[in-house]
RNA sequence: GGGAGCAUAGCUCAGCUGGGAGAGCAUCUGCCUUACAAGCAGAGGGUCACAGGUUCGAGCCCUGUUGUUCCCACCA
């Protein structure tokens, strides 16, 4: 037979072909359907630095499980895929494999290097892009974009120009985080704190005008030639009488002013602080306070300041160019040079040697260090592009606070809220060389900075000719802000801009809430008018098996290609949808996909199974007219399950609904239909046979729709191996719930078997019976028709050789004869030479026994007026047919006993 | 210092608006029952961290305590 599949699913024979076969149809492609709802989702764009790993496995599955769905039910779905050109972390990368070839930026020169780095991005780019289609995601290939390419800088310019005018821009100097290993600003978002070791530094200042020793700590006394006052409390009484004193500086014998500030603190330390403007952001608001002078002592990559730069400094104040907070540069003489480290060293040597320190107290504390690189971040006034947040903040707050953005899980609202509440200005330009360049010129004739969209060649304030751009980049969030609308052509009213924006979903891990988020939704109220999305899905990361954060020094990320090559995607993707809700962080183990695995060769296995029993030529997935107790039982459940699953999907509760196909699949379908429908399957009567194909393809069939979001290879394996209409399962219909389907009295007897099926095979199993030995079942119930057409089921699945129904007395002799109690029948099994009959009353006398105290239970609950009373309706009534069955099943223990006893 | 999450079976975790706790893995027993041993049929195992409170009723809501993780914050 030609349909015939293999005895175990082998993802490699089929994912690499189907997802080539729906390349080739473009089914991923979003084609502006008019007269349909939309469905957007852009990705979170992953670096061209790095390769695909289990956070965007996690990240990715949960989108293309979305837009899957989306696309199934209905709506004209986009998933726009893209790449970012991670700034600072691809420049990083790209010097250290230049470090490898003993060669520097400055070698390269600007231009050879952005070669190099687009060499870079064609490279890596395309890598991510090829392990993301492994996982099957089903993005619009055609709409593929890059933060760095034509239509993203367009944007980025645009926003540029438009943020200048309105002076949301604007460019000066203050205090910004330095990273001296990347030798650039970075932003308060990108510093991250590790607690280090340090010490405490008491050193002693001797004040000029009484000669005595003032105390003060630093964690930083590498700073101290940078001093350009000490700072007390105006309310401290101990320092009353210093005020509009001085203290001469050691090591540079030079005189600075103690000043009275609330920055001083007398409850900690000494109450007298070192005050550094240029290299500390406390030290800058005094100094701006108190309008100190600004003395840089550090260059921008981590030196001791020397007489060079001092040269350049001077000559920039001297020309008048020199912007205001222009810090002044000093010579460090024999400092000059050093590290900030080799520095601290030999000034404490020096400072020890003149007797300057008191004491030196071990400390730890919180350090800020590069979020890329991990150095220690030196605070450094510079010259920096900074965007005005307040103003932008505040629609972004509203637009949340409003409910136009909604966070799952909610406790991400306020996460969001407190980011952007808190939010300082912007310091969004970087010292580096890939990325966006700034579009601003400044004339070097009369200093004129003009910011343009395209190039400027003259300056339109003195006319000059002599221009040079801004040699800083932007950024590279500063694009990413932009992404759910430059994507889509904006500025330009293209169609797609107008079809597809705002956004739907955005799917993103809590980790770059501040970074990414909160940027885009400001970004796009304040460009477009509109919020750029109106869900954001949280998720959490993804660890490894003893909960540690994956890691390259840690060793422990485990590769999701490998995980596909070694189980299938489809198993990767179950496990990373299961099992999690949002918002959670999730360990990942092989055992997990092991399991996921497992659950895929259990739906190959059930295809399998239908398949052989179907001729050629069978029909499309129907309804048959004639249907069974079991067919009715069995679509009713799936009904439900096409309810439950679509509802989960709904409210983005994706580990709700894979666990629901899960314990359908397995629990109900293969363990329960399957081998109910074996009955019909082996009987002579064409017609039962049919009706019992009919019901397993179209449960399966349709159960498989459900499924493919989650699984998409194998769903379409199978369905297109069954009988089916149309091309392909990833574009046929949703399953939709029906009013026709619902079959309760169907199901209500159907469990009534289920259960009874269940106690016989739980006595026989207490007493281990082996299946091969088959007994005769005497059912007594009051529902002797639905027993009696029900044989066949305690046949097949009970291990039965004869039954006998009857409403009182028995069929057979129950001479040594076991009994099993249930709310709808007592089941007498006689196997007479394996039944201990003083164990057997011991048994029921114990069953009794639970069953008087359920009773007893639920009677203190009906007697209980409050109860009846405030209780709902359907609650009391619940246990009022419990309390029912529970008398019954009472009624018939007794019974049951007393045949033991008065044998 | 501020904020948030988590604490449920031996392990990993579900449990949606409060109506007498579930899954996977692991353990134990019996089965190669003609789709599947990556399987089938059973079993054992939980004071839902602790203490109060609200309620007819609390794993779920409120308060506090303990443990733990994370985020934010300029402590010299």
């Amino acid at each position: 037979m030609s349909k015939e599949l293999e005895k175990q699913y082998n993802p490699k024979n089929v994912e690499e072909r189907l997802y080539k076969t729906w390349l080739d149809k473009k089914y991923f492609h979003a084609k502006r359907e008019a007269g349909k709802k939309t469905y957007t989702i852009v990705i979170p764009p992953p670096n061209i630095t790095g390769q695909l790993h289990m956070g965007h496995a996690l990240d990715n599955t949960l989108q293309d499980i979305l837009i899957r769905y989306h696309r199934m039910a209905g709506y004209d779905t986009l998933w726009l895929p893209g790449t970012d050109h991670a700034s600072i972390a691809t420049e990083a990368k790209i010097v250290e494999a230049m470090r490898k070839e003993g060669v520097t930026k400055e070698d390269l020169g600007r231009e050879k290097f952005l070669e190099r780095a687009w060499d870079w991005k064609a490279q890596y780019g395309g890598r991510i892009i090829e392990q993301l289609k492994k996982m099957g995601s089903s993005c619009d290939w055609d709409r593929e974009r890059f933060t760095l390419d034509e239509g993203c800088s367009k944007a980025v310019n645009e926003v540029f120009c438009r943020l200048y005018e309105k002076d949301l821009i604007y460019r000066g100097n203050r205090m910004v985080n330095w990273c001296p290993c990347c030798n650039t600003s970075i932003s308060d978002a990108e510093v991250e704190y590790d607690e280090k070791e340090g010490n405490f530094w008491h050193l002693l200042y001797t004040v000029k005008e009484t000669g005595e020793q003032l105390e003060l700590a630093t964690t930083r006394p590498e700073t101290m030639l940078g001093d350009t006052a000490v700072a007390i409390n105006a309310e401290d009484e101990r320092y009353k009488h210093l005020h509009g004193c001085h203290v001469i500086l050691p090591l540079l014998n030079k005189e600075i002013p103690i000043v009275c500030d609330e920055h001083a603190d007398m409850t900690k330390g000494t109450g007298v602080v070192k005050i550094t403007p240029a290299h500390d952001p406390n030290d800058f608001e005094v100094g701006q306070r108190h309008n100190l002078p600004i003395v840089r002592t550090f260059t921008y990559d981590g030196h001791l300041t020397g007489a060079e730069d001092k040269r350049i400094a001077d000559e920039l104040i001297a020309s008048g160019r020199a912007a205001e907070n222009e810090p002044e540069v000093l010579d460090c003489g024999k400092y000059a040079g050093m590290t900030t480290m080799e520095a601290r060293k030999a000034i404490l040597e020096d400072l020890k040697a003149g007797g300057y320190i008191k004491e030196i107290e071990p400390l730890k504390h919180e350090v800020g260090t590069c979020y890329r690189c991990h150095s220690t971040i030196e605070p450094m006034v510079s010259k920096q592009w900074f965007v005005r947040m307040v103003p932008l903040a505040k629609p972004a707050i509203e637009a949340v606070e409003k409910g136009e953005i909604k966070f799952i899980p909610e406790r991400f609202t306020k996460n969001y809220l407190n980011w952007m509440n808190g939010t300082r200005d912007w310091c969004i330009s970087r010292q580096l060389w890939w990325g966006h360049r700034i579009p601003a010129w400044y004339c070097d004739d009369c200093g004129e900075t003009t910011v343009s969209k395209t190039a400027v060649d003259t300056c339109p304030k003195c006319g000059g000719k002599h221009l040079h751009q801004d040699e800083d980049t932007l950024d590279t969030w500063f694009s990413s802000a932009l992404w759910p609308f430059s994507t889509l052509g904006w500025p330009e009213e293209t169609e797609d801009l107008k079809h597809y924006y705002p956004t739907n979903t955005l799917v993103t891990g809590y980790d770059i809430i501040g970074f990414w988020v909160s940027r885009m939704i400001f970004s796009a109220l304040e460009y477009t008018g509109k919020v750029p999305f109106d869900t954001v899905l949280i998720h959490g990361l993804v660890r490894d098996a003893q909960g540690r954060k994956m890691s390259k020094s840690l060793g422990n990320g485990i590769d999701p290609l490998e995980i596909i090559d070694k189980y299938g995607a489809d198993a990767l993707r179950f496990t990373l949808a299961t099992g999690n809700s949002p918002g959670n962080d999730m360990r990942f183990s092989d055992e997990k996909v092991e399991a996921s695995r497992n659950f895929a060769n259990k739906i190959w296995n059930a295809a399998r199974f239908i398949l052989m029993n179907l001729g050629e030529n069978e029909p499309a997935p129907y309804i048959p007219e004639n249907l069974a107790l079991e067919d009715k039982w069995i679509l009713s459940k799936y009904n439900e399950l096409v309810k439950g699953v679509t509802e989960s999907l709904e409210k983005y509760e994706l580990g709700m609904a894979v666990q629901k196909l899960y314990d359908f699949i397995w629990d109900v379908f293969c363990d329960w239909y399957i081998e109910i429908a074996k009955i019909r399957l082996s009987c002579e009567d064409e017609e039962l046979k049919k009706c019992a194909k009919a019901v397993l393809v179209y449960v399966m069939s349709n159960t498989l729709k459900l499924l493919h979001p989650f699984m998409p290879f194998i769903t379409e394996e199978i369905w297109q191996t069954l009988p089916h209409e149309g091309e392909s399962i990833m574009i046929s219909p949703w399953p939709e719930y029906s009013e026709n389907l619902v079959f309760l009295n169907e199901e209500a007897d159907m469990e009534k078997i289920m259960t009874a099926v269940k106690a016989v095979r739980n006595r026989r199993a207490e007493m281990n019976v082996p299946p091969s030995k088959k007994a005769q079942l005497n059912i007594v119930t009051k529902d002797t028709e639905l027993f009696s057409d029900g044989a066949k089921f305690f046949t097949r699945l009970a291990s039965a050789s004869e039954i006998g129904v009857s409403e009182k007395e028995s069929v057979f002799n129950l001479e040594g004869a076991v009994s099993v109690v249930t709310e709808a029948a007592t089941i007498y099994i006689p196997m007479d030479e394996l039944v201990d009959f003083k164990a057997e009353l011991e048994r029921l006398e114990k069953e009794k026994k639970a069953v008087l105290k359920e009773i007893d239970f639920l009677n203190s609950k009906l007697n209980n007026a409050n109860f009846v009373a405030k209780a709902p309706e359907a609650v009391v009534n619940g246990q009022r047919e419990n309390l029912a069955k529970q008398t019954e099943k009472l009624k018939m223990l007794e019974e049951s006993i007393a045949k033991i006893t008065n044998k």
